[in-house]
DNA sequence: CTAAAACCTGACGCTAGCGTCAGAGGCAAG
DNA sequence: CTTGCCTCTGACGCTAGCGTCAGGTTTTAG
């Protein structure tokens, strides 16, 4: 049995939050080293984590799939948190954006490629 | 002025072949010992490309972005010069094929999160 | 109470496509 | 002939996001 003493204390560990987005436990503990995710501690020192942190390593997840570092993305963070952007942030998120676009081109391109050789050595074995 | 002995001696060298293409002569090296291209030597041992270099190592790069590995490259240029493909290397097209569309996918997924951030924080300033 | 499972802090390893430095030879022009 | 650019062969360095082992504490299940 189970008490809860308030409601904001549902706090998860590493465990949880590394399961809830198929990722190692080692890598959530990377991305609090990289200033990503802040974590409180119990009186153990083991990491204690808000349930919003699970979304959260979901975005990191996106945002490396897409090419940001982890750099990019603490600068780009408060965006997120505060709503608030200044002129370099926009700038940033509008560079990125025109990267993660590009990239998409390139890809298509590769594709395109692949596709008609798949054609070719389809028709003709 | 110069003497053409003969029309399939049209060779170039490292510099020409990286500078046609945009990329380091060290990588043109790389590529060379990753065995993803061939190259003569003359008499006192310099690489000798045949015009057909260039493009060659252009795909290259395509397939780099793309994110095939040089082995994969290696694995699947008979696809390309001869035009005929086993089991295996259809396999492999389609594996790669496949990969490359849900990168795409998700960078597109990544982009339409990025953009409606940017549509938030340019009306919320 | 005890054993298993989960957590902790270092710290080294790994991959892949090059960058870069070192030291030495090759090649057209003036 | 020599100046200057190009090329050669090693071989070590770099980055970034973790994997992985070591050796120790903590939490949980039975």
């Amino acid at each position: 049995m189970t008490v809860t003493v308030a409601a904001a204390e549902r706090l998860v560990r590493i465990g949880d939050v590394a399961r809830g987005d198929g990722v190692s436990v080692r890598a959530v503990r990377y991305y609090e080293q990289q200033g990503l995710l802040i974590a409180e501690r119990s009186r153990s020192g083991q990491r204690l984590y808000r349930q919003d942190a699970i979304p959260l390593v979901r975005f990191f997840q996106q945002m490396f799939a897409a090419g940001l570092t982890s750099r990019r993305i603490t600068e780009l963070l408060p965006c997120w948190d505060s709503g608030h952007t200044d002129a370099g942030q926009r700038a940033m998120l509008r560079a990125e954006r025109e990267r993660i676009q590009a990239k998409i081109d390139d890809l298509q391109a590769a594709l395109d490629h692949l596709d008609e050789v798949i054609a070719i050595t389809d028709t003709h074995p």
